[in-house]
RNA sequence: GCCAGCGUAGCUCAGCGGUAGAGCAGUUGUUUCGUAAACAACCGGCCGUCGGUUCGAUUCCGACCGCUGGCUCCA
């Protein structure tokens, strides 16, 4: 079974790549003397970089791809055809890419696939012929570096998606389009959530009140559960001294991140990064036993860094943010616990906001690396160890580690599969080292201490973004911003709807009044555009029973009940932070 | 930052070398209604900003700002 499936995977992957060279052939014909890139298979599909005399538009796509079925329909064989790099030499003349990547590779032959009038330089494999290219669409024109490196040109990359069927293509478009339906910044604009200005900069959220209760829920959720597991909530200034930042060491390596320097009384100060070394200058106000070890600072800190234009994305890719932050002191022996602990809590948060698929990244030291390789060796086994012991499956990604540590990482796969970089626990070995942060040991000698970095949601910015579009704004009860609308079938409702309203309020729910001058459909829907969880309908009836009439945001009429049945089902699911209504 | 595309009312979008339109939202009035949109009237735009071409620019050209998709990077 699983043997099929990687033979499935392979033959798709073939046939993706091959779907490239069909559309390398298409664009020869189409743009003679286009200079070829690459061209590889990639996930969902392929692309290929071209060097073309003139922008591509839309147009042109639309015509690659009729060209493409031309080819397609030919069903031309792909023939494999060995050369020395003399030969290769010859038949890539005029193709500066391809020449430059015969002189890098390493072997003395190299392969060359031809369909039809078309030759590429390829190692392979590919498909049998043209006509096996199965269902295929043209997607995107963007622009690309060569090799990804800034000083080397541009060329344009066309990327396409590729499936065996033409169901796996509409499924997939499907899901493209389902991707864009939960959008969290179109949702955002629609739901009130939060607002990005050009006014106030790209890159600054601004929170309104709807995206506001969902965060202070979040951050409340946040507060108590660390506090419960021992963590000290702690809170640091947006400023300080950029000396600060030059003994930590960022000034030199982070210097692009950094905002400029603001002059203060002749001395300069930059808005933080990170919020690390106010939690570190903490730790330094006493000398510090292992007893009183492990120390546990967090921090819903915000920290600012630059980005550059290109790269800003909604929430996901900001200027300003707030991280989770939490920064733990400890002895090398309460390393594993200290690492367990944080696996823990970050298996609780993320059922709790209803992830349930996750994939865990064990990165290890790279060649450039601060600190011992002892300690290194000591973390790295360590938070293996704790993965192994916790049974939770995790790949390892070999020299991914940052130069200050070893580090675990967690990719959330949201509701329709996408993957977001979510919790992340570092090991840092330059901080201690340059701060010279230290406990005293049973011994009476002072000892450097083990720091972990540790942020569970990552950013509120990004991990709420991940939210809105896990749920599609949807969001379970206890997270809604608004958790129950009531609505008056007319105007004499009003004030037992004001009654229930008060009512639910004092049990600390999130509800308001539809009182507008609207028909109760009306009402209806706008709650339902809203995803608001719970609709309360009160009329004569309900007036009369002390009933609520509830409507669920699944569309369930659940008919009267009396008041205190509806109060507590919400508050139970509110308590519970349960995922369904 | 780079490449490409885009920027018209609060929102979603039409339009166009002769001076701007729809739906929704908003306001007002009428309606008081039982599970996804009552009816009507009104209000609303320096057509992203700044230059250029033109008798005339929202429309064509350029620069800038912002957004989108990528490259690169990341919480």
């Amino acid at each position: 079974m699983a043997n099929e499936d990687a033979q499935a995977e392979s033959e798709l992957e073939t046939m993706r790549h091959s779907a490239a060279h069909v559309m390398a052939e298409a664009v020869q014909s189409l743009f003679p003397g286009a200079k070829f890139g690459i061209g590889p298979a990639i996930e969902d599909g392929f692309y290929y970089d071209f060097d073309l005399p003139r922008p591509l538009t839309n147009e042109d796509l639309a015509a690659i791809e009729a060209k493409m079925k031309e080819i397609i329909a030919a069903d031309a064989p792909f023939i494999r055809q060995e050369a020395t790099k003399d030969e290769a030499r010859r038949i890539f003349a005029g193709q500066p890419y391809k020449l430059e990547l015969i002189d890098e590779l390493p072997e003395d032959r190299v392969g060359t696939y031809r369909q039809s009038t078309f030759t590429d330089l390829c190692r392979g494999p590919h498909v049998a012929s043209t006509g096996k290219v199965k269902a295929f669409k043209l997607t995107s024109i963007a622009g690309a570096y060569w090799k990804g490196l800034e000083s080397r040109p541009m060329l344009q990359r066309i990327y396409g998606v590729a499936f065996l069927s033409p169901a796996d293509l509409e499924n997939h478009l499907k899901l493209l389009e389902e991707a864009a339906r939960r959008d969290h910044r179109k949702l955002g604009k629609e739901l009130d959530l939060f607002s990005i200005h050009e006014e106030a900069g790209p890159g600054l959220v601004m929170w309104h009140p709807k995206g506001g209760a969902i965060r202070r829920t979040i951050e409340d959720f946040w507060k108590d559960e660390h506090a419960r597991r021992g963590y000290d909530i702690v809170y640091t200034p947006h400023i300080a001294k950029v000396d600060l930042w030059k003994t930590s060491g960022h000034w030199d390596f982070y210097r692009e991140y950094l905002y400029s320097p603001m002059k203060v009384e002749e001395k300069e100060y930059i808005v933080k990064p990170m919020n690390c070394l106010g939690h570190i200058l903490m730790y330094k106000t006493q000398k510090h036993s292992y007893r009183e070890l492990p120390m546990r600072f967090a921090e819903l800190g915000t920290v600012y860094r630059y980005e550059r234009s290109g790269v800003l994305h909604g929430l996901t890719r900001v200027r300003g943010f707030t991280q989770d932050d939490a920064h733990i002191f400890c002895t090398p022996e309460q390393l594993e616990d200290e690492i367990s602990g944080v696996v823990d809590l970050v298996r609780f948060m993320m059922k709790t906001f209803g992830f349930e698929r996750y994939d865990l990244y064990l990165s290890t030291r790279p060649d450039k690396y601060a600190g011992s390789l002892e300690g290194w060796e000591h973390a790295t086994n360590t938070l293996a160890n704790v993965l192994n012991k916790m049974k939770v499956p995790y790949q390892v990604d070999p020299g991914e580690g940052v130069f200050y540590g070893p580090k675990i990482d967690i990719k959330l796969k949201d509701a329709i599969g996408r993957s977001w970089q979510g919790p992340t626990i570092q090991v840092d070995f330059n901080l201690p080292h340059r701060f010279d942060v230290t406990y005293v040991a049973a011994d009476g000698k002072e000892k450097q201490v083990f720091m972990v970095h540790r942020a569970v949601l990552g950013s509120l910015e990004r991990f709420m973004g991940c939210l809105i579009e896990h749920y599609a704004g949807a969001f379970p009860a206890w997270l809604a911003p608004v958790q129950a609308v009531i609505i008056p079938i007319a105007d004499r409702h009003l004030d037992y709807a004001r009654k229930v309203e008060a009512e639910l309020k004092a049990e600390g729910l999130r509800v308001r009044v539809d009182s507008r001058t609207e028909r109760m459909n009306a009402k209806i829907r706008q709650a339902q555009v809203d995803k608001v969880p719970y609709m309360l309908v009160v009329g004569d009836k309900e007036q009369a029973s002390q009933c609520v009439s509830l409507r669920l945001r699944s569309g369930e009429d659940l008919g009267a009940q009396p008041l205190a049945a509806f109060k507590s089902r919400a508050k139970n699911a509110v308590a519970t932070r349960s995922l369904e209504i």
